[in-house]
Formats: structure tokens, C-alpha cells, sequence
DNA sequence: CCCCCCCC
């Protein structure tokens, strides 16, 4: 039976010489797991024979590790073995070795169908071609491609992506004939490696400028069946590489330094991250490898969202069931106009989210067909107790993407979950839709610091006990939105810092402060113009006007507000100032007391108290 | 060496 398959006897010298021999036969003598280090995936070093040699530094590529896990490669099996590389390795200042990497392969005989061939001898030392490969020069180089072809060296004259700077490495060099390691091994402690790997997200330049120096930068996130790593290129290696690396696009990458991510701002799955320096070698891959995976996305369902701590980053995909226009609006904070467009994403938890695009990306969003959103590294947010979704620059968004999960949730959707009601849960106020909880003022300012951190709502029905009159108007930006106070320029002219303009005319606006007191004690607490205006029972522009005819008067409306009772829903939010912590309380809504819902909740608490609720 | 991703 073996008799069929002739071992190429031999093959295994010119091989370890480093040339190319057309898909010899060879015999598997053993196989064992490599000790790797503890991110590494597991590699698989087999003991190979050509009848005549034996080779035991031969390798699997982890793309067919498989082969041993399933049990195709025990001992004697005989294969053909149809693409494969060797390598001259030097790690750790030791004598250097040629190993073999078995890229492809095809068994042509079980080992239990037949059994060891020959009397194979380690192949002598002396055979091995151990001189050290000038930089990444290629095994194929020596035979010049004719022996053998099936390892498809690119002509070196075509589609060569390298630094020019780098001219000191040999052009015909290859990476691609050379070892690639799997990204997942990669670590700090080791720099001569080759990784092929897809380009599944590319940031934008950005430049920065702090107390240390200014500069610019671009990252973009590499992926293959291992893994995935961030890299990142500053100053002028930007310039460098920045045009030549498109995303989804595969490259041989060489040279960069690896160091130990910073997980707080590094949400791809790596220990370590790395950067291009001017050493760093890029170049395409042009035959497409389907082993060299796509986006790795991690994805939950919706409904978990509403329990995962805000600031978190995660992968969803959700069908986008309605998306608003286009919003701009100016930061409060920064001052910075900002874009957005808000998706709500739905999915089989019967959930929905409420998910943010912004700048460029809000622009360039279309969704009116309602397709599949796929977001890899999505931010959680909280807004008035509902979480929300931010995209983030170093987010993956892909729209109906050709994977089982978009399918499914398309059939889904298409079959009866659009009429689904879906649980949002980025309603507001805390608990998916849930009314703001009832809370006593003495309630909420004893409320745990790690809730008053983020925020408490709650509603009280309080008494107004002093309306501050004291600058409780301003005058504000003319234009819409804009409610910046403007400067008087004592000429006729107001001048918005916001909006970098100057208006003849502006807008009087309310900030009201004001005590309140319920039965459990008193707050000092805030409002913006459109609250304010429901306590004093007037516009903005109607104060405006009466203290503008007499200023004297002003005293007289907010007085007029002393001892109206109103509902009002609150948040109270630590806040520091002068690094003084405080509890600062803003009114968010006022209501007029509807005393069938008042009364039906102290009916509720008092039942409650007794114990008849349950 | 960045590390911002915003608003109600």
C-alpha cells in the first residue's frame, strides 16, 4: 500500500538548503505541541522523513493545526506536502537553525494504514544551511523560482509596498517567504518577526499638542486568525505609510516595536499594541487569504447593554430601525460645534438602543432601508439613566455585513421583529422606562457617592422657599440655540465669544436658583430659562422687559415665586469646584401639582408603609 | 510620543 507512495527520498537536504522542491512526499514520525508562552496559539512541530532524512525543526503553519488536533496527523501518516517555506532563525544568541513551515498539505495515507518507511538519519548539521538570511532575503531567491513555484513568489519588481527609507533591506526581499508568525505571539521581548495581517480599521491623522510636544498620528488596528493588535505610527512615519495601507487590504508587516498596551484607552483584544518606526516594513499580500479573517466582532445583545457599566466597549449589531437627521449643536463644555445622528438599534433581546454618530460619520450615514449595523468597539454611555452607544473613531461600523449573525437578524426582523415592541433602553430615567423615583430631598442628598457620581433622579413635590434674584437674568446670543451671554461692547453691538460674532441685538434669558423645601429639609438648587420660566409664570422676555422699564421690579417677580408648590424631577450630581466636592442639584422639569397623581402615590407609599402592597 | 470622541 505505502508502495504507491514513494517518499521523495532526499528532498528533506536540498530542502534544508533552502530550496524549493515540487510537492514532496514525506512521512510524519511524530508530533508534538511547541511550549509557547501564554498568549500564544499553539504551534505544532512534526518530525518529518523523506525516507532517507529525518527533519524534526519542521513546523505547521497554525492555519492547518487542525490537522493535529483532529487526529489526520498521527505518527506515519504520509503527506504530500504541496507549499512550504524554510527560515534561518537565530533567537536568543544561540547557533541559528533552518526550520521548515509546512504552509499547505494533503494526506495521501493515514499512519495507521501503514507504517515507518526506511531507515531514515537525522539529516547531518553540515547539510543545513544555517547562514543567516541577509535581512529578509528569500529562500526562493537562491532557486530563482524554477525548481518550484508553489510558494508563488511575488515579482519583485510589482506591488511592492516598502519604505523608501529603508533602502538598506535587500528589494528583492520578501516577506512573504519568511516565517509569519501569528499575532498573537507577539511580545516586547522578541523583534525579528513577520505577521500577514488584515487592516480592519485605519484612524484618521490626527495631531495633537500638550505640555510634552506636539506631533501626529495615525493608528489602525491588524487582524489575523490569531488575533488582532493595534498600531500606531507618529510624526513623520505618518507621512511615511499613512497613504499606502487601505483597510480590509492584507500586508506583510515587519519591524515595528511592540510594547504593552494601555488597556484603558486600547480596546482591541492584545496585551501589547505596537508601533511603526522608520525601520518598519510594509508590504501587500496580493493572493487573497480567506484564512486571514475579517472582523473579529465579540457582539452581546441589546438587553445587556442596560447592565454594563457606562464607558465600557463592546460590539453590537442590531437592525437600524429608525435614524434621525443630522444634528449641530455647540458643546457647552468646549465650545466646539459639534455633528451628530442618533440610530436606534434593535435585535432578537427585543431591545432597543439609541446609538450616536458623530462628525464625518453622522454626515456619510444613510439608513433609510433599515439595514443591519454591525459596530465593533462601540462606547456606553449614559444619558438620564437610559444607556446609549457612541461610535467612536476607533470603531469598525459595517453595514449589512455578510456574516451568520446579520443574516439571522435580518430574517428576524423581516419575520414579525419589526412589529415587535422593542424594551429601549436608553429611555430615561433609570430602570427601562420606568417614572423618576419619588426621593425626599434629605433622600437624595444622602444618596452613595458612587450613584451621586453619575447622576440621581428623582422627584420631589417641594415649596419654593426664595427665588435668588440676583442674576437670575442674562443677556444671551440672538441666535438659535446659542445661549451664550453675550458681552455688551457699549456700542450698540454685542459680542458672542461662542459664535465669534457680534449681533445688534441679543436675547434676555432666565438662570434660575432658587431654595426649595420639602418635608425632609431644603436644597439649593438650579434650572435653566425654560424651567425657570414655569416658577415665575413669565418668559424670559417678559422679565427682561419689566426690569429693563424697572430693575426695581425685579425683586417683586421672583418674590411673587416664594411659596408656589410645584413636582419637580431633579438630578443630583456631585461636582467639583475649588476641589471642594459638592452635591449640586438641577431641576430638570417642573410641573404643577395634578393632585390625583400626587395623591395616588402617597395612597401608594402609605400602603407601602403598612405592608398591605404585596 | 496619543488616549479626544463631545449634546441634551
Amino acid at each position: 500500500m505505502a508502495d504507491k507512495f514513494r517518499l521523495t527520498e532526499g528532498a528533506l537536504r536540498l530542502i534544508m538548503k533552502g530550496d524549493q522542491i515540487e510537492d514532496p512526499i514525506m512521512q510524519v514520525l511524530g508530533s508534538k505541541r511547541i511550549a509557547s508562552t501564554s498568549a500564544d496559539k499553539e504551534r505544532f512541530r512534526l518530525l518529518l522523513s523523506d525516507g532517507k532524512y529525518l527533519v524534526s525543526f519542521a513546523m505547521l503553519t497554525t492555519q492547518i493545526n487542525d490537522k493535529i488536533v483532529n487526529g489526520e496527523l498521527v505518527d506515519n501518516t504520509i503527506i504530500k506536502v504541496k507549499r512550504f517555506i524554510t527560515s534561518v532563525i537565530n533567537s536568543g544568541g544561540k547557533s541559528n537553525k533552518r526550520v521548515l513551515v509546512i504552509l499547505e498539505m494533503e494526506t495521501l495515507l493515514p499512519g495507521d494504514q501503514t507504517e515507518k518507511i526506511g531507515n531514515p538519519e537525522h539529516l547531518p548539521e553540515t547539510d543545513i544551511d544555517t547562514e543567516l538570511d541577509d535581512s529578509t532575503t528569500s529562500n526562493n531567491a537562491k532557486t530563482n523560482g524554477q525548481v518550484n513555484s508553489s510558494s508563488k513568489p511575488a515579482p519583485a519588481s510589482t506591488n511592492r509596498i516598502m519604505s523608501k527609507k529603508s533602502a538598506n533591506v535587500d528589494l528583492n526581499a520578501s516577506l512573504q517567504d519568511h516565517v509569519i508568525l501569528p499575532i498573537s505571539s507577539l511580545n516586547p521581548y522578541h523583534n525579528t518577526w513577520v505577521i500577514k495581517a488584515r487592516v480592519s480599521n485605519k484612524s484618521g491623522i490626527r495631531k495633537w499638542s500638550n505640555s510634552r510636544g506636539e506631533g501626529q498620528l495615525f493608528s489602525m488596528d491588524l487582524v489575523d486568525e490569531s488575533g488582532e493588535i493595534r498600531c500606531t505610527g507618529f510624526r513623520d512615519v505618518v507621512d511615511k505609510f499613512y497613504d499606502m495601507i487601505e483597510v480590509d487590504k492584507v500586508y506583510y508587516i515587519s519591524k515595528c516595536v511592540i510594547k504593552v498596551a494601555n488597556k484603558q484607552f486600547n480596546s482591541v483584544k492584545n496585551d501589547y499594541e505596537m508601533t511603526l518606526i522608520n525601520d518598519t516594513i510594509i508590504q501587500e499580500c496580493h493572493d487573497a487569504d480567506i484564512a486571514i479573517p475579517q472582523t473579529k466582532y465579540d457582539f452581546i445583545n441589546i438587553d445587556k447593554i442596560a447592565n454594563i457599566e457606562t464607558g465600557t466597549i463592546v460590539d453590537v449589531i442590531g437592525i437600524c430601525k429608525s435614524v434621525s437627521e443630522v444634528l449641530t449643536f455647540t458643546a457647552r463644555s468646549s465650545g466646539r460645534e459639534l455633528k451628530k445622528r442618533e440610530l436606534i438599534l434593535v435585535d432578537q433581546s427585543n431591545s432597543g438602543i439609541s446609538a450616536t454618530l458623530w462628525g464625518n460619520d453622522a454626515e456619510k450615514f444613510e439608513g433609510s432601508s433599515q439595514p443591519v449595523v454591525a459596530i465593533k468597539g462601540a462606547k456606553i454611555g449614559e444619558f438620564g439613566g437610559g444607556k446609549n452607544l457612541n461610535i467612536l473613531g476607533s470603531s469598525i461600523l459595517k453595514i449589512n455585513p455578510d456574516i451568520p449573525e446579520s443574516h439571522r437578524l435580518r430574517g428576524w426582523f423581516d419575520n414579525g421583529g419589526m412589529q415587535q415592541n422593542v424594551t429601549n433602553i436608553s429611555a430615561k430615567s433609570s430602570g427601562g422606562g420606568l417614572q423618576t423615583p419619588w426621593l425626599s430631598l434629605k433622600e437624595a442628598q444622602n444618596q452613595p457617592s458612587e450613584s451621586v457620581e453619575k447622576g440621581v433622579y428623582f422627584q420631589t413635590k417641594a415649596t419654593v422657599l426664595m427665588f435668588r434674584s440676583e442674576n437670575c437674568l442674562y443677556k444671551a446670543c440672538p441666535t438659535e440655540d446659542c445661549k451664550k451671554k453675550v458681552v455688551d461692547m457699549e456700542n450698540g453691538m454685542y459680542n458672542c465669544e461662542k459664535c465669534g460674532r457680534q449681533y445688534p441685538n441679543f436675547k434676555y434669558r432666565l438662570l434660575g436658583s432658587m431654595n426649595i423645601g420639602d418635608w425632609s429639609g431644603n436644597q439649593w438648587v438650579s434650572m435653566f430659562a425654560s424651567e425657570a420660566e414655569k416658577v415665575l409664570g413669565m418668559t424670559s422676555e417678559q422679565v427682561g422687559e419689566a426690569a429693563e422699564a424697572n430693575p426695581q421690579a425685579l425683586t417683586g417677580i421672583t418674590d411673587k415665586a416664594n411659596f408656589k408648590q410645584f413636582i419637580l424631577k431633579c438630578r443630583a450630581k456631585t461636582d467639583t469646584f475649588n476641589d471642594e466636592v459638592r452635591l449640586k442639584t438641577v431641576v430638570i422639569k417642573v410641573d404643577n401639582i395634578n393632585y390625583k397623581e400626587y395623591n395616588a402615590h402617597l395612597i401608594s407609599r402609605i400602603n407601602e408603609l403598612q405592608g398591605m402592597n404585596n
